[in-house]
DNA sequence: AATTTAGTTCGGTAATTTCCGAACCAACAC
DNA sequence: GTGTTGGTTCGGAAATTACCGAACTAAATT
């Protein structure tokens, strides 16, 4: 039985909704998850959750399956003891990142789609839009590159590290 | 009675469902608002939205008031004319860059007080993931920085040509 | 006054998502 | 074998969302 504070309860609310629209995970999974990132507890039971959240166990175990196959999670297991103990990956920040870098991707080519198709349908019309599209496209690669120099800093970092 | 192209039409689909979710609107919001983008006549009527998005009368209405409302078009009237004419708003991509703005903002603010809160409570196992931690903040950060300055250069860009 | 035009509002339905409970399974304990 | 522990699976309930049709309004037209 785990003795939580307020504090940390409204701070796993609050990471918990952001964690879910950022990966459009279910609402229970964004709270596990944003659980597991706050605790200093190596390793939670699949009771420890249940508990925590107030969810059933169909719904604990339907999620914590999914944020394991999503890598977002793990789990390890003690011998002599037929417990799971969930806890986030080392790499889950850098999981995050790469899921932007997706994102940040795909919004890239459907813009410059976007202003191709603009620069030869429209001319007219977008003649002065034009460079605001580019601008546009400007900015995303900006934030593509930073994402990427973010992702191979983490990478450096853990490799001077651990492993 | 419009004549709308293959090519428009899948890329009104591709650019809708980017909105969609970039936006948090609903899919006929979505389209729309895509469909506006990718157009070259000024000024499209409550008529031509239905013709074009093959819904309804009072779905289209809706949709339309809530991007008006949101501030992503806007219409205008014709002297001895009853309709409406919609079109997407000069600053349209500028309204965007903002929201993504507000969006990092909230992430940052969260992000910070994720790692203070770790720092403090779980300094253990948080002392070697700390400098992720703030890595990613300083990623967040950076980001923030690229939006300030794509919205000021647009802002600038703006201001030389019209008005 | 009656009709048409341009659009709004409201009630309800269909689709989707999220979660739950109950039944179930597999492994171990007695 | 019977019970308990740790968890999965499945059917369905509850909530939410997106959309539609029908009835409505308000202005203009005949």
């Amino acid at each position: 039985m785990q003795e939580i504070s307020k504090e940390k309860c409204k701070l796993v609310e609050e990471l918990g909704l952001n964690v879910e629209e950022k990966h459009n995970l279910p609402p229970l999974a964004g709270r596990i998850y944003a659980f597991m990132i706050l605790s200093n507890v190596e390793g939670h039971t699949f009771e420890d959750i249940i508990e925590i959240t107030c969810a059933s166990k169909s719904s604990v175990s339907t999620n914590l399956n999914l944020l394991v196959q999503l890598k977002f999670i793990e789990y390890f297991t003690k011998t002599g003891d037929r417990k799971r103990y969930f806890r986030t990956r080392k790499n889950y920040l850098r999981i995050t990142l790469e899921e932007y870098h997706r994102e940040i991707d795909k919004e890239l080519t459907l813009v410059k789609k976007v202003n191709k198709f603009n620069e030869e349908n429209n001319p007219e019309k977008f003649k002065k839009n034009k460079n605001l599209g580019i601008i546009f496209q400007e900015y995303l690669i900006a934030q593509k590159e930073n994402l990427e120099l973010t992702i191979k800093k983490m990478i450096e970092f853990k490799e001077t590290l651990d492993q």
